[in-house]
DNA sequence: AGCACGCCGACT
DNA sequence: GTCGGCGTGCTC
């Protein structure tokens, strides 16, 4: 049999101790099926304990010492792992201290044994690779061409315009620049693994690649689909032909032979954040597979992330030419007032262009999620409150907080109403729906289109109509739309996260990019660099100035951080390991709940190894040292030592 | 995790 | 003598 007689296997479990190779024999009886990358099940321990896991390869000896169990079965014959998505598992799993069979579970869907059957019977037919593709449209002529043929890794500033698919479908410029990378790529039979944020990207993507790619050879593997469909994709995704994948975060772990080109759009898009152990982020798992692979990475967005704007500056990713686009016409506009009956939130300048612009095509107003920090207004007369030392909006920051001014700050304790001199303040959410609302009666003799994170609007027609959308659910308009209000941008400067200025941007340009050329797009509310870094369209000198900032407090992603929770002993025990390692420094311990305290470990990139595997040792020593007995009666109490590396939300 | 091994107290 | 209690340690 090809490679020798043991198998060495990895075992589902999710304690550290596990995560290691143990070594079966293999019974006559399965040496045909025993291949590297099947499922097997194995005896673990004690004789009736079976333990499902992957074969990950058959060699000629083992080193242990004693006798080997056999493998008890193999679940299914197809080899589900490649080599090359168990090799990214391990890497992605050591960086962050966690376990590859936690990886694995993101990498492989789980098995639909009707599908398979199925699969198997059919003759496998993977439809022509393209051939005479057109340039690659985005950057300088043959730039990307380029970066695909040396395996590149590359930022790209995408052009920030809606653009006519040759089927007739208008999906934003970015979904057919990178649809011509991933054919390109496959012209050349090599696959490519194309991340997107959310399923509405993936529609763009998708109508932008049936105008070149079979569709044959474009796999897509999300959340909508059902079970038994993600389980054929996966399937055809390991035969050996080259494909296009396209998918949400967990497709990083794709199976795709001879891979050409990794492509990731908006990699700062919060819903790419990983929330399953150990949370490795897709950017961070593409930069492992880059690397092991030699394929091309394209990271493409309107506003570059931190992540990637550190990247650009050590010189690890190259940034490539844009050609002078058509840029969104940006007018900030600070002021919030307006005299207009029923349009107390849209400037007046911005009110008329938009009542003109209405009447030859679509308008957008992008407005904030309702639910979070909400405005004031007066108890008695619902006046909408402001600041009385600026005018400024008032906002509660937290659930029980004082109220205080977005602008200046001011405490609001002693506000009294101009209009009816209530003196007492109640929270209003104002949400899509009520903007439609008020919308519809400002602007009477127009269609008003909704579209939200429940019923969220993929297109709409050239026609008249004023769509109000939640950021992040902004339909793509045939010819782009001929003006667009971005209406809640001091509520959404809210949040209160480390990263909600670039969120903010990534919103704005994201809804910006959906304008027709020219068409007037106004941020209503905001001033200052932000807005700046909008009108201007130099999203990048943002993020550089905020990577400046970030360095000089040393937060990531200047440096990785990675929380450590644990009992107060444990604690500083893991701690005083993780401080071996030079270049570590440690903010807190602070008590949490429950008796449990937590640190941030704070590291230069180059120490992330050493620092891992110390906090990788520690969880084993706490996952098998005896368990303490507390004076008195013995208290079974699992030990806790919990370590998350590059937690978004950190610090 | 989950299960067997083993080293002390109460039993036939 | 030896049954079984639950702490201890290991998993190819």
């Amino acid at each position: 049999m090809p490679g020798g007689s043991v198998a060495r296997v990895l075992v589902d479990s999710p304690l550290p101790q596990l995560d290691q190779l143990f070594d079966y024999s293999v019974p006559e009886r399965l040496r045909e099926s025993a291949r590297p990358g099947v499922r097997v099940r194995v005896p673990l321990r004690t004789g009736g304990r079976i333990a499902v896991g992957w074969l990950i390869e058959l060699v000629e000896s083992s080193e242990f010492r004693g006798t080997l169990s056999e493998l008890d079965d193999v679940v299914s014959e197809v080899p589900l792992l490649r080599p090359e998505v168990w090799a990214l598992a391990r890497a992605a799993a050591d960086r962050a201290a966690g376990n590859a069979s936690d990886i694995l579970r993101l990498a492989v869907p789980s098995r639909y044994v009707r599908v398979e059957r199925a699969w198997q019977a059919a003759d496998p037919d993977a439809g022509p690779l393209p051939a005479e593709l057109p340039p690659i449209p985005g950057s300088a002529p043959g730039a990307i061409e380029a970066g695909l043929a040396s395996g590149s890794r590359m930022s790209l500033a995408v052009d920030p315009r809606p653009v006519r698919l040759p089927t007739g479908e208008w999906v934003g410029a970015w979904a057919a620049t990178l649809a011509q990378a991933a054919a390109h790529a496959l012209a050349a039979d090599r696959s490519a693994v194309v991340i997107v944020p959310d399923y509405r990207d993936q529609e763009q993507l998708q109508a932008a690649l049936a105008a070149s790619v079979d569709p044959r050879r474009v796999l897509r593997t999300d959340a909508r689909q059902s079970g038994g469909d993600r389980y054929r994709a996966f399937l055809e995704a390991t035969r050996d032909e080259a494909r296009i994948v396209i998918g949400n975060r967990s497709t990083i772990y794709a199976p795709a032979p001879r891979l050409g080109l990794i492509a990731m759009w908006d990699d700062g898009d919060g819903l790419l954040n990983e929330p399953l152990a150990p949370g490795v982020h897709p950017r961070d798992a593409a930069l492992i597979r880059q690397e092991q692979s030699g394929a091309a990475l394209l990271f493409a967005a309107h506003t570059r992330s931190v992540e990637v704007e550190r990247l650009v500056e050590i010189g690890w990713v190259q940034e490539l030419p844009t050609p002078r686009h058509v840029r969104p016409r940006v007018i900030p506009t600070e002021q919030q007032a307006s005299p207009e009956p029923g349009s107390a939130r849209i400037p007046s300048a911005a009110w008329r262009q938009a009542q003109e612009a209405v009447r030859e095509g679509p308008v957008l107003v992008q407005v904030a999620r309702p639910g979070n920090a909400p405005l004031l207004a007066c108890d008695r007369c619902r006046e909408p409150a402001r600041c009385p030392a600026c005018g400024g909006t008032l906002v509660v920051p937290r659930e029980g907080g004082i109220a205080r001014c977005v602008l200046c700050g001011t405490s609001a304790s002693a506000w009294s109403c101009p209009v009816c001199e209530g003196t007492r303040l109640r929270a209003v959410t104002v949400g899509a729906s009520r903007t439609a609302d008020e919308l519809g009666r400002a602007f009477p003799n127009s269609r008003v289109v909704l579209s939200d994170g429940e019923r969220p609007v993929l297109r709409v027609g050239p026609e008249p109509a004023l769509v109000v959308a939640t950021r992040g659910a902004e339909p793509v308009a045939d010819g782009g739309y001929r003006a667009v209000l971005l209406l809640d941008g001091e509520r959404m400067l809210l949040r209160e996260s480390l990263r909600v200025a670039e969120d903010c941007l990534r919103w704005w340009s994201n809804a910006a990019a959906l304008a027709a050329p020219g068409a007037p797009v106004f941020l209503v509310g905001v001033a200052g660099a932000l807005a700046t870094a909008l009108s201007t369209w130099r999203q990048p000198e943002w993020a550089r100035a905020e990577l400046a900032a970030r360095r000089a407090l040393r937060f990531p992603p200047a440096v990785r951080v990675a929380s450590v929770t644990a009992a107060a002993s444990t604690l500083a025990r893991s701690l005083d390991a993780a401080r071996e390692v030079e270049g570590v420094d440690v903010l807190g311990p602070v008590p949490i709940d429950e008796g449990l305290e937590r640190a941030i470990v704070r590291f230069d990139y180059g120490a992330g190894p050493r620092v891992s595997n110390e906090l990788r040792a520690e969880m084993i020593r706490v996952a098998t040292e005896r368990r303490r007995p507390v004076a008195g009666r013995p208290v079974r109490r699992p030990p806790v030592l919990r370590v998350r590396f590059d937690d978004p939300d950190v610090p």
